[in-house]
Order: C-alpha cells, then structure tokens, then sequence
DNA sequence: TGATACTGTGAATTATTAGGTTACAGTCAT
DNA sequence: ATGACTGTAACCTAATAATTCACAGTATCA
C-alpha cells in the first residue's frame, strides 16, 4: 500500500517543522530570523501554504540538524500525492498506452 | 559521507532516463507521445535542461513502470547538490548562529 | 538522388509561482 | 494600555516550467 492509493494526503511537512521549531523552544520570528527568510514566509510554510523548496529544505534542515532530506521528501511525498489525483486520468492513459504497445 | 560532501555532481536523472528509453526500444518522439509532453521538453529532460517536475516525474514513472519516487528523487539530489554549493556562505552562517544560541 | 522521418537546439511566449513587502487585526504578557 | 509577537490577506517581482515555431543535421529507403 503506497502512498498513492491511500485517500488521506500525507501530513504537510509544516505541521513537522511546527512541532520541530517546538521542541527547539524557537518562535516563529527568531526561526525566521535564523533562517534568513521573513516570519509570512515562514508562516505559509508552517500553515502548509507554501512548499518547502530545495534552499529552503536546505536551511531547515541545518536549523534542525538532521538535514535537507528529510524535509524535501516530506515536500514530494506531499507534492506526488496531490498531483497524483489531479493527474488520475492522465495516469490512467498512459498505463493503457503502454499496456497496448 | 552524504552526497553533499562530494564536489562531483549526482548523475543526472535525464541520462538514467535515456537509457531506460532505450532499454524499451523507445525512441524520444513516440516516448513524448506517451508521455502526452512534447519532443522539445523531453529531450531537454535528457539533455539536463529540464528539471523532472511532479507532473513528469508521475508520466515517467508510469511509462518505465517504477512509480514517480524514483524519479523525483534523482530530480531532487540533483538540485540540492547544485543548490548547496550555492549557499555553502549562507549555510554555515545558520550553522554559526545555531551553535551560538 | 530525393523524399520522408526523426533528432538536436535555439528563440519567443505564456502561465505559474516562490518569496518579499506592506498592511492590519488579534493575542498576550507585563 | 503599551509593546512584542502572530495570523493573514493583497500586491509585486523575478524566476521558471512547458509550449510552440523554426531550422539545420542525420539517416533510411524508394
């Protein structure tokens, strides 16, 4: 059972960044701060309303410590999901296609 | 030692992509047929100029039958490789600031 | 040889979007 | 109630994913 078949989205990676900027005792502002973006930024992404970007997965995974990885699969897996239903037909096509080739 | 330490880029997935190609005996416009893209977009894809997107990374991974995961996450090493050069400065700046809190 | 099909590549265009900035209302502690 | 932080919306700009048009090269086959 992939991720694809289920019809729950993965959890947005902001709501992990939220409880990990927790347990770092950081608010918002001063993670902001650290990161070198602006607190609205920051906010999207935490509200999951703005992906996590490759500089972006790269800063917070050095503010975190445990690297870009982590942060930006988190990101695709979410990304893949969504595009996955937007695309279904599409996807559907070209599995017919191939099988008929 | 993670693929950031390395100073030579991760393949990128265009190459692993003509292969596969060629593995199926396909040649680039009936694969951009397939794919429902265009022969230009595919062949930068190949080429490097282009990036495997969600979208793509989905068509791709339905034609070559191995699912999106393994695609986007060539796409992904790819440009976080590239984009930590980039910000080698500003990375070892958060380094510094956390360290000092 | 000439015709047909595919490939490599560049240029121009359009639509989308990541990120910043400004602005304002809400919360909460002192 | 003053000050600091938060949530959120609107707007703007720069970057870019993807298309289309165009043309030159290559190769196969009648």
């Amino acid at each position: 059972m992939d991720i694809f078949s289920r019809d729950v989205p993965p959890t947005h990676p902001g709501v992990i960044l939220a409880e990990a900027l927790e347990n770092m005792n950081l608010k918002i502002m001063p993670a902001a701060n650290l990161l070198g973006t602006s607190r609205q930024t920051l906010h999207k992404i935490i509200r999951g309303d703005a992906p996590i970007t490759p500089p972006m997965a790269l800063k917070i995974g050095t503010l975190c410590g445990n690297g870009p990885n982590l942060w930006i699969n988190m990101q695709t897996n979410h990304d893949l999901w969504h595009e996955a239903r937007r695309m279904r037909r599409e996807i559907e096509g070209i599995e017919k296609a191939v099988a008929a080739r």
